[in-house]
DNA sequence: GTACATTTGTTCGTATGTATA
DNA sequence: GTATACATACGAACAAATGTA
């Protein structure tokens, strides 16, 4: 998958690539996603757009985030 | 010198500094290059911004940083 | 060998300014 | 005017390496 410049929002179109990771089993309850800094050179994003992609995620509580550690999969 | 705010973002103008502080012979290939810590009180700089301007310089092959220790003028 | 202080490494939290659609 | 996106900057917490007492 990649981030498209589109009229779907990058960091919705990233929320959907890390949902369908999370939700496919690639990445399983408890296992660490990739930090913000790593998503940003992944996906050549900016730290704002992978914070509100991640956002999305933890309102629908797929994720947890603990501060200066990382966000798990929940 | 002193980090003025402006237009120059203030990572590149320590960055420039530290730079000027090597190349004009202050800091001697082997010394070390003040502390994280030091530069955050010298220039009234949060960490981040420290160690980005540093990053610069180690790109630029001027630096070495070990872990634990500190950086050294190249 | 342990405990502690110092220093760099990594990560998330927040805010501001600029530009663009 | 609003939403998106990028860059910069400060703050905070946690982690690892180093050296010393």
């Amino acid at each position: 998958m990649a981030i498209v410049d589109g009229p779907v929002p990058k960091f919705s179109q990233l929320a959907d690539i890390l949902r369908a990771r999370i939700t496919s089993g690639e990445l399983p309850t408890g296992t660490p996603i990739p930090s913000e800094y790593d998503l940003e050179q992944e996906y050549g994003l900016a730290r704002g757009t992978i914070r509100k992609a991640i956002g999305v995620l933890r309102e629908e509580k797929l994720i947890v985030t603990v501060h200066g550690k990382g966000s798990y999969v929940a």
